[in-house]
DNA sequence: TGCGGGTCTTGATCCGTCTCAAGAGTAGCC
DNA sequence: GGCTACTCTTGAGACGGATCAAGACCCGCA
């Protein structure tokens, strides 16, 4: 980081899904680089959302999907009654917004967790260039479709496990998309709440927190407050089985 | 019932989703009379399914999208140590497979209700055809984000209510969709048993059958067995908008 | 007509999670 | 440094739904 570089033009705000380190995970996935210069054509801005901020609100009007760039978001619906509900956490690579499509209008907060950048995809063009680049076609399909199973996942632990099988369930879930993106499968720091978590798992907050305590006294990991080492992967794994049962 | 293999029938009636009169409530809608022949030459095949039948299983390859033409399904997934939990019932004009795009393999059971009958809708030509025709894409990326979310609707059903607001939030949701059908608001026969329905919302059936019991000593509805007549859909709204808390 | 299997209802008891409450740890900020 | 606000942990007791169990109802079918 010394002067003597020659002066290399930098462009720090151009945006290229064709060179973006996320094009693996993201929606660029099966496309060729022709395509993906198209793809660039119209994914061009960036939008940073600090932490606590909102990227859109229930009901906000539909324009855009986006791509998480960097940082860390929650998902969350919420009825008339003031119920709420965390329904998912969404890190790089991962798509906010489908949820507006059916209506034109958005149908959940998406929150950021800490700071964070997404890249704006404008839909209506993405429509259109869709229509023109199978490729493009296909793999928003894939993700839609994922984002549905993933959903039903959620049901089934919702519907039918129990406190420390979901938080294990939650656990793994969340390391292996940690993984997947060159961080470490055991080290993690959790940038949500307690209750959040709890939220998002159909659970109380202090229920989450005795969970955390209790696996940690069984010896499957290390709490440090939102510092989580799994110390036995393998053993969550079984519980999420329904060893305990 | 004596040929060797009776579960795939094709049939021999016209098949054209330009008069069908499920038209506005399925994939045609949006759509001109034009788009609609080109559509009619796509879905050109009927399936029947018997009740009690698999319309298609997990693991199953994927390659078709099945639009429910008459009848009931439910949909269920388990996970490898057994667990099942129903995740959705649909009805006339309801698309079923959404699931399999993701992996090319469906990742849930369909189980027919009742005899049943569906249009199948071959994925690939379906993407190849709403490539053409814009009014169909748009139809589609509708239904897939309609299905993300109500599975958000259920996640905060399971994750944030009790047994009887979740009975008739469930109660309330199949009657409106049947009306929408053109079927009575008041009067329903469920299809499914009070273990599917439990599976669904996340109870065991006799929690479900309790509930159900409850609902008749207040007054709200009638219940004999399968047969509902809803009292006061007023009160039921009120039970899930938190009344009893 | 009567049998058998699946479905539903209802009661008694148990258990897991929620609720309420108190206190400790941590981070931001003057 | 010391304040405040937020988050997290832990305990005790309450409660909702699960579990276990028995019996009623219903329907298809011999």
């Amino acid at each position: 980081m010394t002067a003597a570089h020659p002066p290399i033009k930098l462009e720090p705000f151009k945006i290229a899904c064709s060179s973006c380190n996320l094009r693996e995970l993201c929606l660029p996935v099966g496309m060729s680089n022709e395509q993906l210069l198209k793809l660039d054509s119209l994914v061009t801005t960036r939008r940073t959302v600090a932490r606590g901020d909102m990227l859109f609100r229930s009901g906000d009007h539909f324009q855009s999907l986006y791509a998480v760039r960097t940082g860390f978001f929650k998902t969350c619906v919420s009825s008339e009654d003031g119920r709420d509900q965390v329904t998912g956490f969404q890190m790089a690579g991962e798509l906010l917004g489908l949820d507006g499509i059916g209506t034109d209008a958005h149908t959940c907060d998406a929150v950021a967790l800490e700071d964070s950048q997404v890249c704006v995809i404008p839909y209506h063009q993405l429509e259109d260039l869709s229509r023109e680049v199978s490729d493009l076609q296909r793999q928003f399909h894939r993700i839609m479709s994922r984002e549905i199973v993933r959903d039903h996942g959620v049901m089934l632990l919702l519907g039918s496990m129990r406190a420390e099988e979901r938080l294990a369930a939650f656990l793994l879930n969340l390391t292996q998309r940690l993984q997947h993106r060159g961080f470490s499968a055991s080290e993690l720091i959790l940038r949500m709440t307690r209750e959040e978590i709890g939220s998002y798992l159909g659970l109380k907050l202090e229920t989450v927190s005795r969970t955390f305590s209790k696996f940690q006294d069984e010896g499957l990991l290390e709490v440090k407050q939102r510092q989580i080492r799994i110390l036995d992967s393998e053993g969550l794994q079984k519980i999420v089985n329904g060893a305990g049962v």
